[in-house]
DNA sequence: CATGTTAATTGGTATAGACAACTATATATT
DNA sequence: AATATATAGTTGTCTATACCAATTAACATG
């Protein structure tokens, strides 16, 4: 169950043996986990390495845990958990619409004074361009702009900026990925995004716009999405605020 | 500067001081701190409880650990972080308006169908409901519906309500907050909306529902606000992700 | 000068144990 | 019957130590 020489670390073990058990629905909202010291024993591992597993899933929000009683799965979140970075596609499968993309724009050019602002650059650099129209079950869902520092993301070819752009920086270019930050808004839709979208002017339009860091802190991507307002609802999960007042 | 003695845990104590230090400006982001080791060294305590302080830190996104090199500063998170739940009157001052407050409705009724859905509860059952204006700068700048499980929340006054409902719920019901998940979307905004806000009907409004749970789970607070599309704009802060793909 | 090696330093993982603080239950005591 | 009191079980905090893995800088070698 536990492999002690897998390269694998043991805490790592531990938490997908415990998320089995929630997915399958062995464990259900609201059980008791056994205590720490019995996982231990079990196991025959240490309760700190035990806790380190643990403390990882409470953070997640998964587990619930209650000094002088016990460790609990957490009752299910609601929707999309979206914490965390998600794909349009990702997004759209957990929706459980077949996802989608249309693209009809893909070029290198400076950046316009809003791009090169986001992602801090001068504008006789370079930027990545993509513009596509994003579809759920073959129906227009989103119009996403995409802007990418050449800088940074090198030799991007329209494949890969297309299908797998995170994995090509992480695994191709061997950079780390880091936080992100997302703002989003209400407008109406204009002629432009009415067309694409499929919509009439004037409609609700959701905007998004994402701007993505490396771990050092790195601005390299600025996408804007206008989502149809009649088709997208954004969640988020809060977990417990863990900061002072 | 580390207490032994003290109630408060040592890992906690760090990480006031390493907050302290930041906050001061006295570390900028992307600065070394001293390594684990030292620290141990220098407070007289073990590795794993500077570990412990600094771990949580990571998380929050104040901190970047890279292995071999050490932990860092991270950089500056725009805008409103916004992990962690957040009152209307934090949001506007952080935005730099001045809040404001006006409640036109203070009842207690039976749940509507949407409402005995949200927290859970039969329709013979009772909530209190607010609902007022919030303003910035004097200005209107979003609807709000509060509706709050009476079962749970129990003896709860208009004045409360109004203003330190949280505060009362740990402090005088000794219950614990837990977590919350919010949707939002874009709409147009009715009538009733328009006049309210001093907009005009079809212009567009930012829809957010929160739904808040003590930790156990149990919700007990359903909030719908509609808001001026023109004058607000969400953000939020994505960490980097701990989930597998 | 370029290249490979070594050593030192860093965070990452894991151990075994200790005591504190909190909760629930069983057991006396009044 | 109600009320203390012990006690066993839980998570929370902390120690002291060990070894692993990644990075960096100094050094030796070609």
């Amino acid at each position: 169950m536990i492999d002690k020489n897998s390269p694998l670390p043991i805490y790592y073990q531990i938490q997908e043996w415990i998320r089995k058990k929630m997915d399958d629905g062995e464990w259900e909202p609201g059980d008791m986990l056994p205590s720490e010291r019995i996982f231990a024993e079990q196991f025959n591992i240490s309760r700190m390495t035990v806790r380190q597993a643990i403390t990882e899933l409470v953070n997640e929000g998964l587990l619930r845990r209650e000094k002088g009683k016990g460790t609990f799965v957490a009752e299910k979140k609601l929707e999309q958990p979206l914490q965390g970075l998600t794909s349009f596609t990702e997004d759209m499968k957990a929706r459980g619409f077949q996802p989608g993309n249309k693209l009809y724009e893909f070029r290198v050019t400076p950046p316009s004074r809003d791009v090169a602002d986001a992602l801090n650059m001068k504008k006789t650099d370079s930027v990545y361009e993509l513009e596509r129209v994003r579809l759920a079950d073959n129906k227009p869902m989103a119009l996403e702009m995409t802007s990418i520092h050449a800088g940074v993301v090198t030799n991007l070819s329209k494949d890969i900026a297309q299908s797998s752009l995170y994995n090509y920086i992480e695994q191709t270019l061997g950079l780390t990925i880091g936080h992100a930050s997302q703002t989003l808004e209400s407008a109406l839709a204009g002629e432009k995004e009415a067309e694409l979208l499929q919509i009439e002017a004037g409609d609700p339009i959701l905007w998004i716009s994402r701007k993505t860091h490396l771990q050092d802190g790195t601005p390299f991507e600025y996408v804007r999405s206008a989502y149809r307002g009649d088709r997208y609802k954004f969640s988020i999960h809060l977990p417990r605020s863990t900061r002072r007042h």
